[in-house]
RNA sequence: GCCGAGGUGGCGAAACUGGUAGACGCGCCAGACUCAAAAUCUGGUGGUGGCAACACCGUGCCGGUUCGAGUCCGGCUCUCGGUACCA
């Protein structure tokens, strides 16, 4: 019998303790059953769920219930991203080792998804901080070294100078600070680990293009982050100097409009020149007190300092200032630039500060006028003012000052990207030992097999910042591998992007401890659906589909790529800010579930907007979820007992009061199957509160056995579509009109074509595209009709009174528009 | 700076390829029930003017295309995300 009360809190107990006995969740692989991945983006365990998770994890198990109810076989696991700078900050402040501190944080986590009845194959489930796991990516990272797609270089990191430690940029305030220390950071040059992900960086681009199930706005950041350019290297000599300096350019167009050349402040030419240049070198050292990040670099104010060189000009022979320059990059390209202020918005820029020459070389193709003083003119027109060149378009300036500068032997055409190597080393502690020892003389010698893996040691106390493996003796002493001598441990750890790389993965196969993957990993991957923030757009998702590359490489998967389809889900906000601790403008989900059940949480995430929008968190709007299953409770306890005993809807010609609920429910029914289908489920619901609605207001009384039966049949429907979003509830329902069947494998409810026909349709009738009028024709009325019949209308005759119509447009069952004149 | 997304009632939003702007919900107002309140139910609810039927205005701003624009095009503006060592 059904309780009078909706009383969340013994349902879902209950429900969930029967999911567990029944092991509704586990899943093996079954060649005969078409497979669907659901996947949402592990957490980071750090400290509680917050409302992004919960959303994120809601709106992942509502298309891995959905997708179950299709007939697939649905696989979808959970875990824990559980390395990273968070634990480690925790363990500095407060003195807990950091293991510690991630494992309890996983604990609460973990029973709080469990709490929110997430359809997760627990069985499954890892940390990426267990040595169980990250050995097999020690063991990968050796492959990637042997194949030379992990290689060591130098490379730039923010220094605190007072802490004596690398910093995070993130550790790092706006005014280039440490975090705790308060001491300016410095760029410092160490030695590193890199991936080679540019030499994949054509595949990561071209695979764009087949990835129809993600969202245009993250390939478009993928490709412009890949950024792949054609343009032209050459050389510059220097006056007086057997030194050169080569420059990279996509505009060899404006070749002619060089008024200055620009070199990184890291640049040799500029460090050499600094030796007898005292203000040169003090400009050099202050560029190294800025942040590492992009954005800092860009915004900064363009400042540079003559070199005390000149160029030669390749074409004019003219002598030209070479100028080290803030805003120029080592890391790309060449690290010295050719300079057209007339036509590049930073040389623009630079130049009127420094009183340098802008010349105009390109003029608008159109013939209009352009006014260099005002502003760089950036776009491709026609060559001018360039002597030999001139009058050329963008393609043809391109092949002619190539084809020039290669007849001189001083350049060639060079495809250039962006996208710079991945550098996976990080100084600090929680993190995955890079397995590599070094002998006296610094070679390289990856850990082989057997002595994997490399385990981080896990009771360990900080002093200070610095990474506790780096002075730990028995971490870092080791036997060179294949000798006899003593050899010394990498005490780097991987960027825990590593981790995250491969984890999709992994729980294909994931009690495996004798191969990293297995056959398994190919019944499943790659992913059908991946959900997550789309904060990760460029960087997870890039490195995880390089990785993918990596693996099938190395024989281990046979797909190209990792993410069928992509969702990206919006911020949780409130007050029009997003929820984080320092805005304190939290809500906490357990005191949500304990107030008003899981199923009203994950109702009101689902409802409040479209999962790849922002969410506005609003406490009445979830009271009003709340109601809304307090409703749907009152009805079915109303309309069990004659549901449960009707039977099915006779195929005969229904009264026609009855037609019209069947048309509703089929047409609602249309509409909710569509909306899964792009993933619109604010929608859903909202058509479900429709079809509540009516069924509530409708009299059910006196239509005998086809009333029970049509009943029957919109009770069945909403308890299914329902059934992906609010899970407890709808099992308990279901099993008030059905008996013994799964609710969770009920067949997904299909659309009654028949139930959609009707005999009459509403239209619109606009007076020069301006509402006037509703008319009611017949569904196969023909255009004469319809416009016989919309002239009929009184009020559509007073707006056109004596007038003309010179036109009339009929968009079918919709409207029909009279144009006047 | 660069790349990407967004801006619709008091609020969250809807409007699938240009075709009734505001579905559904929150809030608010009124009514029913109640000694009263809460809960629940019923009705109303973009703005301005009007006793009214009705009229005009209305999707960030300026302009354009179209019989018709929230939707398409050009230009701006504000907010948010990413910016390579936060995850």
């Amino acid at each position: 019998m059904m309780d009078e009360q909706y009383k969340p809190d013994q349902i879902e107990r209950g429900v969930q303790r029967h999911w567990t006995e029944t092991r509704s969740f586990q899943v093996t692989e079954d060649p005969a059953r078409e497979k669907f991945y659901c996947l949402s983006m592990f957490p980071y365990p750090s400290g509680k769920l917050h409302m992004g998770h919960v959303r994120n994890y809601t709106i992942g198990d509502v298309i891995a219930r959905y997708q179950r109810m299709l007939g697939k076989n649905v696989l979808q696991p959970m875990g824990w991203d559980a390395f990273g700078l968070p634990a480690e900050n925790a363990a500095i402040q407060n003195r807990v080792p950091p293991a510690k501190w991630t494992y309890e944080n996983i604990k609460t986590m973990q029973t709080q998804l469990k709490l929110l009845g997430y359809a997760y194959d627990w069985s499954r489930e890892f940390a990426t901080c267990q040595p169980g796991y990250y050995r097999w990516e020690q063991w990968f990272f050796t492959k990637l070294v042997e194949k030379g797609l992990a290689y060591k270089k130098m490379a730039v990191v923010n220094w605190d100078p007072v802490e004596q430690t690398v910093l995070a940029n993130e550790q790092v305030d706006s005014e280039g600070r440490g975090w705790r220390s308060g001491a300016p950071v410095e760029r410092r040059e160490i030695p590193q680990w890199f991936l080679k992900i540019t030499a994949y960086a054509d595949e990561l681009l071209s695979g764009l293009d087949d990835l129809d199930g993600w969202p245009e706005a993250v390939k478009t950041m993928q490709r412009n982050w890949i950024g792949k350019s054609r343009g032209v290297e050459f050389t510059f000599t220097i006056d007086g100097s057997s030194e050169s300096i080569d420059v990279y350019t996509t505009r060899p167009d404006t070749i002619m409009g060089i008024t200055y050349v620009a070199v990184a402040a890291e640049h040799p030419i500029a460090v050499a020149a600094a030796t007898s240049n005292p203000e040169l070198a003090a400009f050099i050292a202050q560029c190294r007190n800025i942040n590492t990040a992009e954005a800092s670099i860009e915004k900064l104010e363009k400042k540079g300092v003559p070199v005390g060189l000149e160029a030669i000009h390749p074409v004019s022979g003219e002598k030209l200032q070479i100028w080290a320059a803030n805003f120029v990059l080592m890391g790309y390209g060449t690290g010295a630039i050719m300079c057209v202020p007339g036509h590049d918005h930073r040389d623009w820029e630079f130049a009127s500060k420094h009183g340098i020459d802008i010349r105009q070389v390109v003029r608008p193709a159109d013939g209009s006028a352009v006014d260099i003083s005002d502003g760089a003119y950036v776009e491709y027109g026609l060559t001018c003012n360039s002597g030999q060149f001139d009058g050329l378009d963008y393609a043809a300036a391109f092949d002619a000052v190539a084809g020039y500068l290669q007849g001189l032997g001083r350049g060639l055409p060079k495809t250039n990207v962006r996208l710079r190597d991945w550098g996976v080393s990080r100084q600090r502690y929680w993190g995955c030992p890079i397995p590599v020892i070094y002998d006296d003389e610094e070679n390289v010698y990856p850990v082989p097999a057997e002595d994997l893996p490399v385990v981080l040691p896990e009771d360990i106390a900080f002093e200070g910042v610095k990474s506790p493996i780096k002075s730990d003796p028995e971490f870092y002493r080791a036997r060179v591998p294949g000798t006899d001598n003593a050899g010394v441990r990498e005490t780097d750890t991987f960027d825990t992007f590593f981790e995250s790389s491969w984890y999709f993965a992994r729980f294909c196969c994931a009690d495996n401890n004798r191969a990293m993957l297995d056959e398994r990993a190919n019944y499943w991957l790659p992913v059908d659906q991946y959900v997550g923030g789309i904060e990760h757009a460029v960087l997870h998702l890039l490195y995880a589909r390089f990785f993918h590359k990596l693996l099938r490489d190395e024989g281990l998967v046979d797909s190209d790529e990792p993410f069928t389809r992509l969702l990206t889900q919006g911020m949780v906000l409130k007050d029009g800010a997003k929820m984080s601790k320092s805005k304190g403008n939290t809500v906490d989900p357990q005191s949500m579930i304990d107030r008003y059940g899981a199923d009203t949480v994950r109702l009101f995430v689902m409802f409040a907007s479209p999962p790849d929008q922002s969410l506005e968190w609003n406490d009445a709007a979830v009271a009003g979820a709340h109601r809304y299953l307090r409703r749907l409770w009152a009805l079915y306890l109303k309309n069990a007992k004659a549901a449960r005993e009707a039977g099915e809807v006779p195929a005969r010609e229904l009264p026609s009061d009855l037609k019209q609920q069947r048309t509703q429910l089929h047409t609602i029914l249309a509409r909710v199957n569509a909306d899964y289908e792009r993933n619109q489920y604010n929608t859903v619901i909202a058509a479900c509160m429709e079809l509540t609605n009516s069924t509530e207001r409708f009299d059910w009384s006196g239509h005998g056995d086809e009333g029970a039966a049509v009943l029957r049949e919109i009770l069945l429907v909403l308890v299914k579509v329902l059934a992906p979003v609010v899970p407890h509830i709808t099992h308990a329902l279901w099993a008030e009109i059905n008996d013994g069947t799964e609710l969770l494998d009920a067949p997904w409810p299909e659309v009654d074509e028949q139930a959609l026909v009707t005999e009459v349709v509403d239209m619109v009738v606009q007076v020069n595209g301006k509402l006037r009028g509703q008319i009611q024709v017949a569904t196969d009325a023909d255009d004469d009709s319809i416009r016989q019949c919309a002239l009929a209308d009184p009020k559509v005759v007073h707006y056109i009174g004596d007038a003309r119509i010179r036109k009339c447009i009929i968009v079918p069952k919709r409207l029909i528009n009279l144009v006047i004149g």
